[in-house]
RNA sequence: GGGCAGUUAGCUCAGCUGGUGGAGCACCGCCCUUACAAGGCGGGGGCCACAGGUUCAAGUCCUGUACUGCCCA
């Protein structure tokens, strides 16, 4: 007997194990030069400053899962590792170390502060790192990315210049959205909206020509001193007379213009807009368009500036208290509704957002987006196909994208401004000396780019780009790439701008958007509900393999995963019942596996139907797995396992195992242990995509064939092999009729309060030879799973009338009865089934009898429901007939 | 306001190109049957949200309604 394994499987001695293995052993480094199709994905780097939650345990696991599959069919896999640096997410951290040290960066100045976050990332970077390995991610560490390493740098400078010099990156005083928490702008989609409830204030705004007034309304009066134009509906025929009147700011008594724009929405509040171009984005789109004048009002720490008046110095909240009350006072406010409305929130920090005007660097992203538009569906795929629209939309009505922050921690833009003569320098290193003025005084501008800048590189950046290197040569452009529907926008797009600009092919084939998770309920999880689930928690409970076989499981295509503990718990059983079916089959396999058997003759229609259905699941899952169908893949898996593996086949291969009674003793036997070590071995590699630490423990302890070397590792090994001499539709539909016989017969037990352990007789009437001989065959297999004491077979065969009977696929089954059973249990029971059938047969009957049926649908399914209806008659009448004798021997009772 | 999903067993969800509605968990019985009680065997449970339409045939295709969720403005 081969060694057997340990009783129960210790999740954490074999996960470190492995890990440790395979990154010491360079397991999933590839080599260029190697053969094979190339396969790439770049990881969706995450935050450096965050901790490993279960979003990325989900992306990492299906990224992994496609790794390790691809693997196995041969191809040469990279799988490329990394982090961002997160600008004002790591700066915010600092920050925050710093003010408990009552510092602030300011005291600290640029260069220290900047200082100071490198070490924090060398203190804290590794974390997330950490976490990635815990999970079993089969990434290349040899090739481990930072954005801020030299060589993505470099790139992020070469690309900004480029774009620079090809007028795609441009600076300007435009509007933009101003955290005043974070101190620096964000872009459009770094905004999050939220409904809240607001109040919209009616103000009136007199003439100055004294013919009247205007009321309008508005959300925030504090901008009112920034107001330069009031605005109505063109065709609104309220207003249509005071346009191109006058009308006089409360309170400031600044005169502006009543204009007409169809922008205005007629329905809302007054049908009256202020305009305050530098404090609203669609206000400065009017501005723009009516040549108005730009008044801020609010400064960029949200206090009130001097053209605010007499609000000067004021803080944005306390001057909206005051002017409301000025207004009032003056007898001009109209009247206070409550509001439910959108208001932009910070992504980072949730502070409420400001637009603000400032002097900012652009992305001409208008210029850019046609072309990554262009690419979908031809040359990128996206799955699943219902994000299409969403990515047209949003390439369709895109802005130009704001790429400055005010900020430190970041790329810091190659612009310098010469001193001398104020020239403009954009250049990938810093100028010695102005080519204008040769003065040599420039001055770097302050501001770092968006971290979605050098995001959106990543695909060749980390490949080492503009390098041309092996890597870029061979896996660029990558696979797929798998990420959240929620970063579409932030990243998606923008690598698809990026890729097409500068490697002139997009940088993926297919793109595929995974679900968010959410909790049992269906809520978003957040600290702040305190309802997330922490992966590593997960693993140190149930193991890695548990978590990830749930959120492959879990990972049906467009659907979000509503995930709880007791469903990662109830998956730890999965990984046990397949450390058990291998137990097992240690136990009844020797050191060495017997000599081959051609699988293609074996005897034993157990055998026969295993090795039929193990073609269908490694056909199922390659091809599930192809499609990105995870949930799918993961099914067939668990399945085959416990249904058809553990439930039935290992059940049915017991009896070969026991001890050498008949002259084909070990012939049998030998032949058994052959199919079951090879049906399990490729089982396991079937699954290691998905479960790999506990295959690969299982792998290591199989016995492995006369000759061969050591166990291998799993991690190495291919795609099981196809055979098309094992796949056999009759053999299989063979063996279900042995297991309907045994379920029958287990069905009686069961009802008839008989325990399952209680070994009956069992008379079978065949309906035909064929089935005669075959159930003739394969005795053994029913008297053993359904435990029989005899089996009798044949029409001739006498049965008391006192017994428990059954119809399947035209054989009768029927089991006397005999001692204190209760028999009108049987009678009942019998009635349920014959219920069961006459329903079926009326269903079947009415669509026969249906002349357009029978004339119009297909021949094939005409044909399937009259031999329907053939057997649904035949088990009727035989059910019949047995419920009668059955009757006869209650009434002799 | 625009767009996209969803509505199937008590719960969470599968159900591809229309042809006898499934799984896991939960529930109810019976069982320590020599891998597994984290187990085995058996069972109950569904006008597939609603209303129309197409079709011989609709959970599946089309239209509308209701509710829920998400994204965008």
């Amino acid at each position: 007997m081969a060694d057997t394994l340990p009783k129960g499987y210790e999740p954490h001695d074999a996960e470190a194990r492995w890990r440790k293995h395979w990154e010491e052993a360079k397991t999933f480094t590839p080599d260029p030069d190697a053969p094979g199709e190339p396969y790439s994905i770049v990881i969706p780097p995450p935050n450096v400053t965050g901790a490993l939650h279960i979003g990325h345990a989900l992306n990492l696991t299906l990224i992994d899962v496609l790794c390790r599959h691809a693997r196995q069919k041969g191809k040469n896999v990279l799988w490329l590792p990394g982090t961002d640096h997160a600008g004002i997410a790591t700066q915010n951290v600092v920050e925050r170390a710093l003010s408990k040290e009552g510092k602030s960066r300011r005291d600290l100045g640029r260069e220290a502060f900047v200082e100071r976050v490198w070490e924090w990332r060398e203190d804290y970077g590794h974390r997330i790192l950490d976490q990635i390995r815990a999970l079993g991610a089969s990434v290349d560490w040899t090739r481990l990315r930072f954005t801020m390493d030299e060589g993505l740098s470099a790139a992020v400078r070469k690309v900004f210049v480029q774009l620079y010099h090809e007028g795609l990156i441009y600076k300007g005083d435009y509007i933009i959205n101003w955290c005043s928490r974070c101190h620096t702008a964000l872009a459009d989609d770094e905004v999050e909206h939220e409904q809240s409830k607001g109040r919209l204030w009616n103000v009136r705004y007199h003439l100055t020509d004294g013919s009247g007034s205007i009321i309008i309304a508005t959300t925030r009066p504090e901008t009112i001193p920034g107001d330069t134009a009031v605005c109505v509906h063109p065709e609104d025929k309220r207003y249509a007379s005071l346009v191109g009147k006058i009308a006089r700011v409360p309170v400031l008594g600044r005169e502006v213009p009543i204009i007409a724009d169809s922008y205005v929405d007629r329905e809302f509040g007054t049908g009256a807009l202020k305009v305050t171009p530098c404090h609203d984005h669609n206000d400065w789109m009017l501005g723009k368009k009516h040549n108005l004048e730009f008044v801020q009002a609010i400064d960029e720490n949200g206090v009130m500036k001097a053209e605010a008046g007499p609000y000067e110095g004021l803080s944005k909240q306390e001057c909206r208290k005051r002017i409301v009350a000025d207004i009032k006072a003056a007898g001009d406010l109209v009247g206070v509704a409550e509001l439910e409305h959108a208001v932009g929130h910070c992504y980072r920090c949730h502070t409420v957002v400001d637009p603000h005007v400032s002097t900012q660097w652009f992305v001409a992203t208008t210029k850019m987006a046609p072309a990554a538009r262009a690419a979908v569906p031809e040359l990128t795929k996206i799955f699943p196909e219902s994000w299409l629209k969403t990515y047209y939309h949003w390439l369709d009505n895109i802005r130009d994208w704001c790429i400055s922050r005010q900020i430190w921690w970041g790329h810091r833009i190659p612009a310098w401004t010469c001193k001398a003569c104020g020239e403009l320098i954009v250049a990938e290193e810093a100028p010695d000396v102005c080519p204008v003025c040769g003065s040599d005084h420039q001055e770097q501008d302050e501001d770092v780019l968006d971290t979605w800048f050098s995001s959106a590189l990543w695909p060749f950046s980390t490949m080492g780009w503009p390098q041309q290197t092996k890597e870029l040569a061979r896996w660029y452009p990558t696979s797929v790439l798998v990420t959240g529907f929620d970063i579409i926008f932030f990243w998606v797009a923008r690598m698809m701008m990026m890729g097409q600009h500068f490697m002139k092919q997009p940088p993926f084939r297919d793109v595929y958007l995974h679900a968010l998770v959410r909790d049992a309920t269906g809520r978003k999880m957040s600290k702040s509900t305190g309802n997330v689930i922490d992966p590593l928690l997960m693993i140190e409970k149930y193991g890695c393999d548990s978590l990830r076989f749930t959120l492959t499981a879990f990972a049906a295509m467009g659907r979000d995963i509503r995930l709880s503990e007791e469903r990662i718990e109830g998956y730890r059983h999965f990984v046990n019942k397949l450390w058990n079916a291998a137990r097992f089959a240690l136990m009844n396999l020797p050191e060495q596996v017997p000599a081959s058997v051609n699988l293609e003759s074996i005897q034993g229609l157990h055998h026969q139907w295993i090795l039929h259905r193990l073609e269908m699941v490694k056909l199922g899952m390659d091809q599930a797995l192809t499609d990105y169908r995870f949930n799918d893949a993961a099914q067939l898996g668990y399945k085959f396992l416990w249904n058809e593996f553990c439930d039935w086949y290992l059940e049915l291969v017991k009896p070969d195992m026991g001890p050498d009674m008949q002259s084909d003793g070990p012939v049998r036997k030998a032949a058994a242990q052959y199919v079951l070590w090879l049906v399990l071995r490729e089982l396991l590699v079937l699954l290691h995509p998905i479960i790999p630490f506990v295959t690969a423990e299982i792998w290591r302890a199989l016995p492995v064939p006369a000759g061969e070397q050591q166990p291998t590792d799993l991690a190495l090994e291919s795609y099981p092999p196809l055979r098309p001499g094992c796949v056999r539709e009759a053999e299989a539909g063979r063996m279900e009729l042995i297991q309907s016989v045994i379920v029958a017969v287990r069905t009686i037990k069961a009802e008839l309060g008989i325990s399952p352990s209680h070994k009956v007789s069992l008379l079978l009437h065949p309906a035909d030879e064929e089935q005669a001989a075959l159930l003739e065959e394969n005795q053994d297999l029913m008297t053993t799973l359904a435990r029989l004491e005899s089996l009798a077979l044949g029409t001739e065969v006498h049965a008391p009338k006192a017994s428990a009977s059954a119809v399947v696929q035209g054989c009768q089954i029927i089991v006397p009865l005999r001692g204190a059973v209760n028999l009108a249990g049987e009678l009942a029971r019998l009635d349920k089934e014959l219920a069961k059938l006459e329903k079926d047969v009326v269903g079947v009957n009415m669509k026969l009898s249906n002349e357009s049926f029978v004339s119009r649908a297909p021949a094939e399914v005409v044909a399937r429901e009259r031999e329907r209806a053939g057997q649904l008659l035949d088990a009727k009448a035989k059910l019949q007939a047995l419920r009668a004798r059955f009757a006869e021997a209650l009434a002799e009772e």
